[in-house]
DNA sequence: CAATCGCATCTGGTATACCAAAAATCTGTT
DNA sequence: AACAGATTTTTGGTATACCAGATGCGATTG
């Protein structure tokens, strides 16, 4: 028996496939094929199913086929806004809640990152990515309150394939690298203000990070240097 | 026409059945008795389950009856301070947000609240509370921010239990009349700062009032649990 | 030739039957 | 009488069969 249950199991590999692209935005999702191509039946799917909607991955339609759900620039913008709410939040309740141990463990996740984001390209950058969703999770995870560090991993798992777009561009890792370590100093210092202000600030460059992006899908194709061709 | 659908609905009877107290906390929700009695199968009834597991009402766990969630003092202080965040981010952005009719129903509902919180005795103090509810849930709306009104509401249905019960305490009424009205106030001044530090101050003296009533309960719980285990 | 009506089919919703794991009880032994 | 093991029963997990509604295509008619 494994850990994961069946439901849980068959989300992870969607989520997997939504976030990487393979299930494009707008794509359906037709319980019987799925179902069939995973080797299940359609019950465990079809829970599958409403944990990724639950998680706002996929949309549900009455009497239709849940889609692959598209978010526009402002429904990203609204998601991130409460995600900054959230991780400051735990940036503040962390500098008073968490273990030295925990910190540590921060600090650790940050310079992977950091060494990581020098050199990944490529397959690698997947993993550079996860390094940098472990760090906010660890953080989110300090604060000591379980609520809320599930909830602000709904939301970063909800804007996973936004983030990811986001984190792959070169000209953002400096920024990410420097913010980053700010945070880390704040929480060593045990300073929720100023750990909850670098949040805030880190955030907020996310936020002007996906509009340029949204901008530039909009546009057009030309800008192929630093957003990779998913679709 | 099923604007509700059947897994929905049947959440809903769940629902209030357990933050009435019909279902006591602890108590095993068994898919096949309750599926009966529901008259429907066991499919919807598993769906309605998962649905307020997603809401926090009921523990799922592996290979056993889920139950009925029995949150402990510290799990609802957790999960009032995310509230507080949410509402606080809600207030603020709902000063900019928020059209002049938005405003004028929250005050509405205010005015409302104030009234019934008046005279409200017995069965009227569900519709009391319940207007209270609708307060809160206006403002979260108001941000029109789609992502935080949802949220903020899955976490307001996650404590309906506790609100309820703190809502009901005579003594609270004109301390929560008066907050509320602050927070009217400043969001008709569009006033970002007082009304996020209104909030802020208002999921604070709830957190009091829980806590109180926690204490309370815990030195109940001690003089009848002989009786308990009798049967 | 186009528009519309109807039928075939595809899809999700629901019920039910089957299976495996876990809990409780009962029995046999010490 | 107490403890341990096995069996029975209860439970949730999974698969599948059935149903109703929606959709799209095609034929027929104006």
């Amino acid at each position: 028996m494994t850990d994961a249950t069946l439901p849980e199991q068959i989300a992870l590999k969607l989520r997997r496939d939504i976030l990487r692209g393979t299930l494009a935005p707008g794509d359906p999702i037709k319980e019987r094929d799925n179902a069939l191509d995973l080797g299940v039946s359609r019950t465990p799917l079809r829970e599958a199913v409403r944990i990724l909607a639950k998680e706002g991955l996929v949309l549900l339609r009455p009497s239709r086929s849940p889609v692959v759900a598209d978010p526009s620039l402002k429904e990203v913008r609204d998601a991130v806004v409460v995600l900054q709410a959230l991780e400051t939040l735990s940036g503040e309740l962390a500098c008073r809640e968490a273990s030295d141990a925990e910190i540590a463990e921060i600090r650790a996740l940050f310079e992977r990152h950091h060494a990581l984001s020098e050199t990944a390209e490529g397959d690698a950058l997947i993993e550079l990515f996860e390094v940098d969703m472990a760090f906010h999770t660890a953080i989110a995870r300090a604060s000591h309150n379980p609520a809320l560090a599930e909830t602000h991993a709904a939301y970063l798992a909800r804007m996973w394939r936004q983030r990811y777009l986001s984190a792959v561009q070169r000209r953002a890792r400096e920024r990410v690298r420097s913010q980053h370590e700010n945070i880390v100093l704040g929480l060593e210092a045990r300073d929720p203000a100023r750990v909850g202000a670098e949040i805030n600030a880190h955030l907020a460059a996310l936020i002007n990070n996906l509009t340029r992006l949204f901008e530039a899908r909009e546009a057009g194709r030309d800008t192929t240097s630093n957003e990779r061709d998913i679709e």
